[in-house]
DNA sequence: TTATATCGGACTCATTCAGTCCAATATCCT
DNA sequence: AGGATATTGGACTGAATGAGTCCGATATAA
């Protein structure tokens, strides 16, 4: 449907939550439990969609009474691409265009090499917006 | 997952193929049959496609032996946009930029403007490229 | 040592998508 | 007229995905 998950959604709505309190190091600037009740998000979600966004490196936690996340980078160096990466599977317009191989039509297929700059162009868009922006 | 679905990609592809036969008035220039079995697309799930791109009005249709469609307008002309709209409930990249309303979220919703600015950016990338660039 | 957080897995439920099947209708050609 | 060919239309299945829930484990500041 080339739509956002609503898992992009959220981690975008948390990043700019975040980016509000200041990229701080050395201790949490929020909590999952405060984040997810000023925006109205499932606790239980959002507590994943962290975890997803902490492995990829683009926050850090801190476990333990007083923990929470803090970014790791500012909001201008967090672009969306980075956030649909570390929250979504695949963010290919094609099976076409993801990853090496094509789909089982590869054979016959003739829109390969335009899918191939469409992909590119939409994914230059997607890089350009940051988390900046969002403030 | 921000991915085109199978319908737009097959649609594509059947359209790239009526391209290149020309925009021929009055009589058909391919069938269903021709375009599945060339690109090994299923000729059942491309003929819903094609009666969709009709009901949009970028193709018509002529029915009976000889039958098959003709493009009504030249592939400069058609856009993806166009194409998606046809063959997709919705194109939105949120529930957000969607319609009129927004999601259950939309009174604390902190990401609805930069959201439809980037919606704008990803359609006109969609309208900028067309039919024409596939052949 | 307790309250508060993050961590991690398994799980359900609803929706969507790709693809199939079958029957009806229109129309050219012989 | 009649058969072959093509679009039209609806209903249907099965797989995949997404959103959200539930439960328990682990870490840590006060």
């Amino acid at each position: 449907m080339l739509r956002l998950s609503k898992r992009v959604e959220y981690g975008l709505v948390a990043l700019q939550h975040l980016a509000r309190r200041g990229k701080v190091t050395g201790h949490a600037v929020s909590t999952v439990r405060e984040i997810s009740e000023e925006n109205d998000i499932s606790y239980d979600l959002l507590a994943k969609i962290m975890q997803d966004l902490k492995r990829d490196g683009v926050i850090c936690s801190y476990q333990g009474v007083r923990g929470g996340y803090t970014l790791m980078f500012a909001p201008q160096e967090i672009s969306i691409t980075r956030v649909v990466d570390a929250l979504e599977t695949d963010n290919s317009i094609t099976e076409c265009t993801s990853g090496t191989d094509c789909c089982s039509r590869e054979a016959v297929c003739t829109i390969k090499a335009p899918m191939h700059k469409l992909q590119e162009t939409m994914s230059q868009v997607l890089n350009s917006v940051t988390i900046a922006q969002l403030l």
